[in-house]
DNA sequence: TGTGCCGGGTT
DNA sequence: AACCCGGCACA
């Protein structure tokens, strides 16, 4: 450690450039490299192995060469995979590669044929052709364009067996060949017929808010990744979480989801699960992405006005708290301070929410119960963390004076809020009143969670400053 | 042993 | 003032 610091200090000039864990077992290893550099781990982890599993032929090798691209490269492993990546695992994969290589003439006809049924069966048209140079090259480009928009998009089990039903039942039929045009039509044809099947009736049983951020989520969570996509085919099943016929298409599909997922946060045990639920045929209900709900909650002393978009709690918190009737829509960002997301477990809703004002019209009955003001406050995030931020710690004394000091050590003091006369009393007596240890000795060691229990090393980034500088945390208070 | 953060040094 | 970190206390 104290050699880290040593070689830090001397050699790098940016502390940014110092790392946790995962860059301190990277020493040497790996050049090292910016944290800012880091982005969401692409679930190497598991995606790779998947990946490998699901690839044809031709792939084989480009697996390889992206594998040590990562690994050379700019991309730095995911943390879970740092540890691990070039060990066993690697050399696992590797060793498969190879024999996969090596008997790819005996199984890959095959092997791609019934991978393409089973998990494509929207591309029954690769079912008519007979002539194996046909299929081949059908096959390559169609798998990659499969294997990409397996990966972006998750399906449910159920519509699965539907759309093998509809294979099934065609897979006799079409006995000519087709041009590149009618399979084109074929799969438009497809598409609208899965469409059908899974926006049936069932799948809207429950009343879907149309309403602001939640649709929003959807549309540019649900569909911005499958942009990747080769094709405009595949845009209708963007929203990929229909899959669940019981459950409503989901405002947060599993895209929108990771978005709001922290880059550090292990993804694979979710994502395995649904390969693997994809892979086996194993309904199982998804209920937990479907039922979150992404709210902003006014941190306002005695508000606590939840809205179910930023730019209503924004401009609730302009016009009402900030009292800027006039610029309603000019906004310096300073709301931001004053709210945070919250993101509620719809299963749990009645928990979570049931402590703030049922104020937007937008909650759906909002349940009540005693709500206990004097705890209530959660802890002072500011919009951007995309932390889970369930109403955790409940132990800071106000949500004014979390977000005051959360930027205690990045300003000023003169910075304090330019706010109205009242919220700048308000925030005085606030500051005053939490009971901390003022009698000289260490104050007792806060039992919350701080910036780096929550971050962890890897994003020391996303901590507040006074974390960053071993000082009082200032975001988590106790 | 890991974490929080005080106290003090450096830039 | 911003930043950094040694080192101590605590869990």
């Amino acid at each position: 450690m104290q050699a880290r610091r040593l070689a830090k200090r001397s050699s790098m000039g940016s502390r940014r450039l110092s790392a946790g864990p995962a860059a301190a077992q990277a020493d040497g290893a790996r050049p090292p490299k910016p944290e800012s550099a880091w982005r969401p781990p692409r679930r190497e982890g598991s995606a790779a192995a998947v990946e490998e599993e699901d690839e044809d032929e031709d792939v084989v090798v480009e697996v390889e060469e992206e594998e040590e691209e990562e690994e050379g490269g700019l991309g730095s492993p995911p943390p879970a995979l740092s540890a691990h990546g070039k060990g066993p695992l690697r050399a696992s994969l590797k060793a498969t590669s190879i024999k996969r290589e090596m008997t790819f003439p005996a199984f890959h006809q095959e092997d791609v044929k019934t991978d393409i049924s089973q998990k494509l069966p929207d591309q029954q048209f690769l079912l008519f052709t007979t002539k194996e140079e046909d299929l081949k090259t059908a096959e390559t480009k169609k798998t990659s364009r499969v294997h990409e928009y397996e990966k972006e998009n998750t399906r449910s089990v159920c519509l699965l067996e539907q759309k093998r039903k509809v294979v099934s039942s065609n897979i006799d039929v079409p006995p000519a060949r087709k041009s590149p045009e009618e399979l084109d039509m074929d799969k438009v044809t497809a598409a609208m017929v899965l469409t059908s099947l899974s926006t049936s009736p069932l799948v809207r049983s429950p009343p879907i808010r149309p309403n602001e951020s939640l649709n929003g989520s959807w549309k540019e969570g649900g569909f911005v990744p499958s942009s990747t996509s080769s094709s405009g085919y595949w845009s209708w099943n963007a929203p990929s979480d229909q899959s669940n016929p019981s459950t409503p298409s989901p405002p947060l599909s599993a895209d929108s989801f990771k978005t709001f997922r922290t880059p550090s946060q292990p993804d694979d045990g979710i994502d395995e699960a649904e390969t693997s639920n994809l892979l086996f045929d194993e309904p199982i209900p998804r209920k937990r992405k479907n039922s979150m709900k992404v709210m902003f909650k006014c941190l306002w002393k005695n508000c606590g006005k939840v809205l179910s978009t930023a730019a209503g709690i924004q401009k609730h918190i302009r016009t009402i708290h900030l009292g800027r009737v006039g610029e309603s829509d000019y906004s310096d960002g300073e709301e931001d301070f004053y709210y945070t997301e919250i993101r509620l477990n719809t299963d749990s809703v009645a928990d979570g929410l049931s402590s703030l004002s049922p104020v937007s019209p937008s909650l759906a009955s909002p349940p009540s119960f005693p709500t206990q003001d004097a705890i209530r406050p959660e802890t002072s995030c500011a919009k951007t963390e995309t932390k889970l931020m369930t109403p955790l710690s409940r132990s800071a004394p106000t949500n004014l004076y979390l977000v005051h000091t959360d930027h205690a050590y990045q300003v000023s003091p003169t910075h304090n809020r330019p706010a109205g006369s009242g919220e700048q009393k308000q925030s005085h007596t606030v500051l005053s009143s939490p009971p901390r240890v003022a009698f000289g000795l260490r104050k007792p060691r806060g039992e919350g969670k701080k910036c780096r229990k929550v971050y962890g090393m890897e994003n020391r980034d996303m901590w507040c400053t006074a974390c960053r500088w071993k000082k009082a945390c200032q975001r988590f208070i106790d």
